[in-house]
DNA sequence: GCAATTTGTGCAAGCGCTTTCAGAAAAAGT
DNA sequence: ACTTTTTCTGAAAGCGCTTGCACAAATTGC
């Protein structure tokens, strides 16, 4: 007879052991659910009072909303897709956690998928997103046509890197590609070297493509010789780089430093001039591109040029949620930065 | 008068653009809502001619459910929470790779979250997913206490790694940390080293405390002495691993070898070295744990213990789904696999 | 003090799909 | 030929929340 067990009046869900939904909310607070979902969402007015009970009632139950039902019901769902093209990449990875970071401060969620850098997947991986109905999308860069972003962007609002459409549905963020390999070349040229090799990303790839007009600009500005043979093209992999150094060493092309446009091909180069007997500073200087995280620890520690890639990542999460809520993004450049460490030095030849 | 315009006869949805839903499919193919819901889900027998009907008008329509929808309806969300500690860790990286990839496969989606380490975010996390209805939870690592993880598991199955909890509810998947110690140091052993520091992670943390006893255990094995003072303990990262090294550097503990017990730390132990003019392998041999892909170019290549963590990523996942679907995991093992590179040479001293 | 507003609220109809239920049609028994 | 079974199918009631609408109550205007 007592206790509070058996009220028997409910008739019990099917499926699903039903947590505490709205409805129960508003017994609680003995208010209609429309109420609750008012408070919920400060849609419209509530008085004072009962605003006090649904709240009272909703802490004491501690009721949350499922989103799912919201998302049905609203037809937004608070998530943003993401598509990076690999999901551990060093590089990639520090824009991610910027963009989980400031999405969270935004009360959004970031769904994420990997396009591995094949138009394919890149394509499966927008319609799985835009299929679970996410709000908008934010593509890492990834070799998608100008014309299939926009075509996508119809759907839902697309951010994206590493291209140059712009649009009222398409927000373009770049990184600070040219500037970078300008800085990170002048560096070099400061230093006294004049033959500069240039270890370049794929040349169907903006941002490898701006890197290199960068490096060419810091050479035209003195003069120096552009010596087409210096530009090996690597894949942006340490594997990459590894083989174009190879390459280039074996086919005793003179230069006295090199400039990879990424980390992880400098990586691979390293590893390649280590093969070949060449010390880095001493006979070869090196700057890299993108300041992963782990270059602070290679031996030597690699000159490398910071973009702030988190920073990115924050902008672009931003970009996305201005762009579903339908104001403006405004752009936060990030301007890249030349970290000076051991892996370059004067030119002593 | 003539083309497709204005039929009229719909009543528009209020806010949404609605795309086509299960009951237009319905009409084009002339049968009920609930017999599209039927193919579509094998959940009953359908006579072959409407089957096919229904399956002409889904492609002719390119109708695709929406997963909100079946969601709310069905009480599952096809969807996996997923809670990694640094989104951008090169180590769980790797497992998030595999945990997408064979989630993707079964036909689920991750929804990734980070707990940077602290049990205020973890816990947030695992709110945050249940809110979103996820069938089940993989957790990688993080410091949660076994009661908790046994607490939340009630809510939704978990399968956790770096955890020694089992239950119906709960799978754990461990890494072959002691075994993989056990074989870096009597790498170490085989090749005349008797002074053997250990770089140890946290020692709160399980996979650290079972490296070290795989490091004790290949020293005792041998009836080599265990000096105490010869274990530091860093936090499995370079910065740690550096300034532990330092320490023992600075400290003039007599060894000639190093065990590292993650790639990471090693990275800062080696930077330490290199700055205290030792050199790799000559001076000091030098093996990791965890074989990060950037491991292969390190100066020199860095010898690991490779514990393929995509592989246990993918394990996880099956894990998981079987534990949601009523099955009962099967545990596949992976074996700890020693990988020798240049860091590691006989003793000369 | 009564009409015209202005709140504040609940009802009910969705959002897009699933599933129980009951009945129609077809197949199988006798 | 007439029950019994078995197969299919659609109607309708959800899943949990939002929102347009209508109406009662509280204000305000004159």
């Amino acid at each position: 007879m007592a206790g509070p067990a058996a009220s028997g009046d409910e008739k019990t869900a099917p499926h699903i052991a039903s947590s505490i939904t709205a409805d129960v909310v508003a017994r609680e607070a003995g208010v209609s659910p429309s109420t609750v979902s008012r408070v919920l969402n400060g849609s419209a007015r509530v008085s004072e009072s009962r605003r006090r009970a649904v709240e009272a009632a909703i802490a004491k139950l501690s009721f949350e909303p499922s989103p799912l039902a919201q998302g049905l019901a609203k037809g937004k769902t608070k998530t943003i897709g993401v598509i990076t093209q690999a999901i551990s990449s060093p590089f990639y990875g520090e824009a991610l956690r910027g963009i989980e970071d400031q999405l969270g401060v935004l009360g959004y969620m970031p769904l994420f998928a990997s396009g591995h850098w094949t138009n394919e997947d890149n394509i499966r991986c927008i319609s799985l997103l835009q299929k679970r109905r996410v709000d908008g999308l934010i593509i890492l860069t990834g070799g998608l046509s100008d014309d299939a972003v926009i075509k996508y962007s119809q759907r839902t609002p697309i951010v994206i890197t590493g291209h140059e459409t712009v649009n009222r549905r398409v927000f373009s963020i770049n990184l600070d590609n040219y500037e970078g390999a300008r800085l990170a070349t002048r560096h070099l040229i400061s230093l006294g070297h004049t033959r500069i090799a240039c270890l370049a990303g794929p040349l169907d790839h903006f941002d490898a493509r701006e890197r290199i007009r960068g490096y060419r600009a810091a050479l035209a500005e003195k003069e120096l010789p552009q010596d087409p043979n210096l530009i090996v093209s690597g894949n942006f992999s340490a594997v990459g780089g590894m083989l174009a150094m190879n390459q280039l060493l074996d086919a005793r092309i003179e230069f006295t430093a090199l400039f990879a446009c990424n980390d992880q091909s400098a990586y691979g180069a390293a590893l390649s001039l280590y093969r070949h007997g060449l010390r880095i500073p001493d006979d070869i200087s090196l700057v890299g591109f993108d300041d992963l995280y782990d270059s602070r620890f290679t031996l030597p520690p690699l000159t490398s040029v910071n973009i702030s890639i988190f920073e990115v990542g924050r902008s672009a999460a931003s970009a996305i949620v201005d762009l579903v809520e339908g104001r403006q993004p405004t752009v936060r450049a990030t301007a890249a930065e030349l970290v000076v460490r051991e892996s370059t030095t004067r030119n002593r030849r």
